[in-house]
DNA sequence: CAGTATCCTCTGAGATACTG
DNA sequence: CAGTATCTCAGAGGATACTG
């Protein structure tokens, strides 16, 4: 987005790896919920609700790779485990507010514009069909 | 990400406006081509090397819809459709490059973590299988 | 409890061909 | 030029069952 730059190919393109890895569906309300305090496997579970366990362990162990929560055994039995949010977990923190704020800034606005679009596009549809 | 703040079920997670609809992986590109000049289909298509037509139309409608582009139509023999960055297209400037900026910073730092997981990974798999 | 393994569905990305 | 239409196919994601 920045002017007078190089457009970059999708491939490189670095924004590809927040999105993809980290910024995803599940994952940003995975870290808002850690960001509180750490949790364990089933108690993200339960706050998450609608997340499979399947995607919740897919997502954990994604931003595990990443480097932007740390997984912690403890050994009782039956065991259990911790998912903590480490410092470089933290530092998303600026730029996913600065998006939510974006979000409830102008969220009113877009849901104009698709009102708008949405009825132009009846509009035509009518105009071709005049009699359905 | 805030603190203190509950968690949001994720039909209504404000996030999921941006991360489907506006951040998604073309509309970034795209957006950040629209962000010097207007610029005609194709060659939006040319810059975002690797972009199918299906893909372009289906991106630049869906920022048209949320009313981040606008599309006019330039009554040319063959016709010629330009797109253009609206205000509140410009108004994600902003949030997006505190993502980019994010990216940059933070990328060296998430490769060592991959590196160091996968190695982990990697170490594993042999001590279950000490001779492959 | 915290997963892994398996199956199954079904969207959605890509390639190709056609059109005003 | 700027799309639409159609087909195919991989893979994401859900439901279910099993395990240390």
């Amino acid at each position: 987005m920045s002017n007078s730059q190089p457009v970059f190919s999708v491939a490189q393109c670095p924004h590809r790896l927040l999105l993809d890895q980290i910024a995803d569906k599940w994952s940003v309300l995975i870290l808002g919920a850690l960001c509180e305090k750490p949790l364990r496997f089933n108690v993200i579970k339960r706050q998450l609700e609608g997340i499979t366990q399947k995607a919740l362990t897919q997502s954990l162990r994604r931003l595990q790779r990443n480097g932007i929560v740390e997984r912690r055994v403890i050994a009782t039995s039956p065991v259990a485990v911790e998912y903590e949010i480490t410092p470089l977990g933290r530092t998303l923190k600026e730029p996913f507010q600065a998006l939510y704020n974006w979000t409830m800034t102008y969220l009113p606005e877009v849901e104009r514009a698709r009102l708008a679009f949405d009825l132009e596009i009846n509009d035509l549809r009518e105009a071709y069909q005049p009699t359905a």
